[in-house]
DNA sequence: TGTACATCAGTGAACGCGCGTTCACTGATGTAC
DNA sequence: TGTACATCAGTGAACGCGCGTTCACTGATGTAC
């Protein structure tokens, strides 16, 4: 019944979600070893050359299907009527609910993107960069007023509040709901700060030039 | 001559740095072996239990360092006359010179802070937290009509940015100097943009509740 | 100061284990005629 | 449709290796008297 090639795709996602379950788990995908992955894929270990060369490409396919998942999310547009406060709070739902829906997947990424070998990390700063492009495409149209360079600043300065969301949301033990809520709040204020400053970016030319002050006085 | 206390404080230093250096190289932390580290300090494996009970008190006493550097450069206060834009300009270059003056340590940090194991995590999410508090703390002074829990929304902004920074520095070959002095630009621009909206929020009442706008037009 | 004993950082041999990788294989699926 | 051959995903045995950890030890440093 299963063709050659549909067994064989099986069995290649089947390693996949295991590591990534392993991961899941607590472990560190740097010291997975592909002998635990074939044994939970329910394979002998030497069926995993069939399907991947070392481990490293394993992790480079996964960051394709980042990629793939990525991409999808971003075909729609931003042309709606709704307020940038709503904006702010549907794609913060949209984020945290992908983060939640694909916490494995998410937990990989944001450890190898600090603790993988250079070709997994340059292929996953590829994916975000891509992200960051997206999110100032988006920019474009919610706060018309802003140059393309601020648009990449503030682009680059939301991706940075997402990126350490995720990595306090994946923290959290499994029956935080209460505590996820609030990140999300949190986070809704964090990005709500940012647009301020874009909104004033966009509207005033010359930069920040305001006077520091003391807090209490007592000069020194 | 060397007392055996001071011996003994030798050799665990040699444990840390050699550590730390082998992450350098290029390393996970994970993947560091017990026996590489006491063989590339000149000292056999055995030898590791007299300091360490195992890899993971390694690592929280190597945390426990960086809470010390975080102690130490934060005592100063920000009772001075600077621009807040000179403020932003200074605490920048300090941080970006920690990094690179601290790179293996701060490799550590990174790649443990999302790939640690659980107690590991926690010590960081201690001492960044700490951190914040205390980015919190200068702008009390800084942005003196922030509420309080305004000004931790925006510290925490503000270590999102220093972090995702961090990571990118570091990511960088060694011959890097343009490509950081770029950074460093640009990550000058998004402690701008918070502390415009930052500023912004200090001044106003109400929060944001600007309408988003079409770009291109064309109704649908 | 000198002696006798205690402490303990570092040694070296040994262990069992899981690792990545090789190799020749099997047998079901796919293809050519 | 039937037969003969090719393909190739998955098997199972075997390998040498580095791993963490144990143990009894050594000998320099420290302490008591």
């Amino acid at each position: 019944m299963a063709s050659r090639a549909e067994q064989k795709a099986r069995t290649r996602n089947a390693l996949i979600n295991s590591w990534l379950r392993i991961i899941g788990g607590g472990a560190n995908f740097a010291s997975v070893s592909l002998r635990e992955v074939a044994k939970t894929a329910g394979v002998v270990p030497t069926s995993f050359y069939r399907h991947f060369g070392d481990m490293d490409e394993l992790g480079l396919a996964v960051i394709d299907q980042l990629g793939l998942d990525l991409r999808r999310m971003m075909r729609g547009s931003f042309e709606t009527d709704e307020s940038l406060d709503d904006v702010i709070h549907h794609s913060v739902d949209a984020y945290q609910q992908y983060v939640l829906d694909n916490a494995d997947l998410v937990l990989f990424v944001d450890q190898a993107r600090t603790g993988g070998a250079a070709s997994l990390r340059a292929a996953i700063g590829d994916e975000l960069e891509f992200f960051s492009t997206r999110i100032a495409g988006a920019l474009r149209e919610v706060v018309p007023g802003l140059k393309p360079a601020d648009r990449d600043t503030v682009a680059q300065l939301i991706l940075a509040a997402l990126l350490n969301n995720t990595t306090t949301l994946l923290a959290l033990p499994s029956n935080s709901d209460t505590r996820r809520d609030e990140l999300k709040d949190e986070l809704v204020r964090k990005m709500q700060v940012i647009m301020l400053g874009a909104v004033q970016l966009s509207a005033t030319k010359p930069p920040v030039r305001k006077r520091a002050t003391r807090a209490r006085g007592s000069a020194k």
